[in-house]
DNA sequence: AATGAATGAGAGTTCATTCAT
DNA sequence: TATGAATGAACTCTCATTCAT
């Protein structure tokens, strides 16, 4: 999946497959032309001489390579869902346990919304342009965290009862803090978000280590204000 | 705020007040027509001929009660926002404590989103047709719970750091708990869910009676399976 | 059927209804600007706002009372079908037997394609652009001149053994004379052609006389030359 | 002519004659495959994508080989119109005498037309492509079957007025008995249709030896059924 | 000769809104 | 107040043709 980052044509774009370099140019220029054409004023409002206007190409050229004004929006979400994951997946991999690796997730996922504010435009609006890319991208989110808290289960960092419904709170809760603190504003110290938000998932569905009370030491520095 | 009920006229349409007891039914057949439509299709797929005909009156009668179709769009999230806080206010009310009034309230929204499934597609879609609503519903949650929570710290049923953030991820689990258990099915068990989360909730930011481990014994009957 | 003469509306518009007298107005405006506009140009070559601007209207309101440009194109169609016929039946049902029918039948058709030479150009060139309505106009066609036949047969003025195969070569021997000398030049004497005809059914199909040789004597002057 | 068979290119092509034996391939690939896309979609739904499609060339090629989507589809035309003349020409300089000849022409026909059913959209939608074509295709045919006529006057083998008109109404019973028992339904028994046709045609314009009523016994097993 | 990407004029269609009755 | 016809700007999409390689 590494070839799904920003610079790589998707693979859903199959069916009009460039054949020479040029036409690759041409279709990843409509791409991201696209991103920032529906990012900027939203599907319905965007028009697709908007989209060719930005790529510096032809109006007819956008048909060369996609099939329709849905087609490139699905295009695009699915772009889009493979780099949100493919930006937080690294730090996740790299936490030492599930607790941690749920903070690393908001927080990259907060860096990645600030980067990127259209996602929301974008993965938020597909419930309307198209359920199915919808969905998919969170189904498949919340599936991924709940197979890392069930593995945290197993290996006694986080209680044994956990399973879809706290991986849809915690994936809610992500949404939610993205669109707050990535997207409306972003003075906030996203470290402490994510300090906030570990903590109580450390107390809430963290095992705790008898007699320590409620606070998981193992996660130092996570006590902090309300922000 | 009682008149606000779905039979209601809800006061910001107040630009276009009927005098007739006749235009007050007529007003209010288009503004229930409306509801039904845009859930059914979303606010671009919908049509103004759409909603008349939904509505048992011609279109050009639209016009005497709406200035637009993004005037009745308006006017349905406010009334929507309003029946929700409406419909979970009571039960929230009657909450022994802080955390049992979250479990009440996510226990209530369930119901509603199940009973009134449109509320997805027009307070979600109203992001992208009119952020200002969209925005005014958020933030308006998300500053009753926190308000909660802290009259909940005063009263020593929560710790003394909440504050937004964790306001934010209260309503965002809310949101995806009502969209996965309440529109996309409805099979599971809505208590069983609450229950799963107020538990979370009681030790992550619940006040621990010293030594008595992580559950909090006032809420018995909190540990359920992983649903 | 009367009423489906040139100013009335055909039948099956009847999806979008006027209510209004108006209404009734615009839409007969449009589809006779239709029949002007195809049969100048050709149903492709045609255009809606070429048939708007004939009719005097705005763009919008083609289709305010047809579903397409296909849809018109139908109506006018079964409009066409329709007069045609009502323009030959009074002569066929006048003339004393089958073989005069038939010369009667092509005088009329002669006439009306001289005078309306759109014929052509809308019900030939329903073979392209709707199939069925093409095989309706001709099946139903061939179907009446059958029956005629048939009943002929009956009244012994035709042989006994005429069928289909009689019915397709006259609406065959028609048309193309229609073609000929109709809309290509119309110097021609239309009652000469239509006697040559005549007399050529009279013996081919036509019941003779026993010992009279093969001319119909019942048809006299029905011997022209060869034209 | 013989080099106007479905494997050779037509003369008319000359404008871009191909100087190497694969460009002679390659047209030709071209014009058999617009055949086929023609025959099935009609002039207009064609495209020239599907014609290189079909020949397997790329969309360019189509340019190096024609002028234009009109150009192919005259060269059709005429391509077409000689095939149909080749079909049925041996058959009907073989026959006897002028009504065999056409009891001949029309039985070939109706074989051409039911194994090329493409015929009818091609020669028929060129009244609304290529008009002169059109008129080219028939005028000639009405010429040949008048020539045919008039020296099967001269031989005595059918009436002395024998004219254009003649040759018009015959040409026109073919067209259409190839559309229905070619086109639209092939169970029908090709040679008992022609036999009606003879029959009428022997009656009709034939010259008949005195005293022996209307039916030219020198055509026997021409009295079939009504089909 | 052949390829396939690029072009852009042009068409049909939609629908929120206005207006006359 | 209610009706329903009329309006026209705006948009998506098609495809014959050209062009650079």
């Amino acid at each position: 999946m590494e070839e799904c980052g920003p610079d790589a044509t998707p693979p859903d774009v199959a069916d009009k497959t460039p054949r020479t370099e040029r036409g690759r140019r041409t279709q990843r220029a409509i791409l991201d032309a696209a991103a920032a054409e529906f990012g900027e004023h939203g599907f319905h409002e965007a028009s697709i001489s908007g989209i060719t206007r930005r790529a510096g190409v032809a109006l007819g050229s956008f048909y060369t390579w996609f099939d329709s004004k849905d087609a490139v929006f699905r295009a695009l979400v699915s772009d889009m869902s493979a780099r949100v994951r493919d930006h937080v997946a690294p730090a996740i991999r790299a936490a030492p346990d599930q607790i941690a690796a749920e903070r690393a997730g908001l927080l990259e996922f907060l860096a990645f919304a600030r980067a990127h504010k259209e996602i929301y435009r974008i993965i938020d609006e597909s419930e309307f342009v198209d359920p199915d890319s919808f969905r998919r991208h969170y189904a498949t989110t919340a599936e991924r965290i709940e197979a890392r808290l069930r593995r945290g289960a197993k290996r006694g960092e986080v209680i044994a009862e956990v399973g879809e419904v706290h991986a849809w709170a915690i994936m809610g809760m992500n949404v939610f803090l993205g669109l707050r603190y990535g997207v409306w504003s972003t003075e906030e110290d996203a470290a402490g978000i994510a300090d906030t938000i570990a903590a109580m998932l450390a107390r809430g569905i963290g095992v705790q280590e008898s007699g320590r009370g409620a606070t998981d030491k193992r996660h130092p520095g996570l006590e902090p204000g309300s922000r």
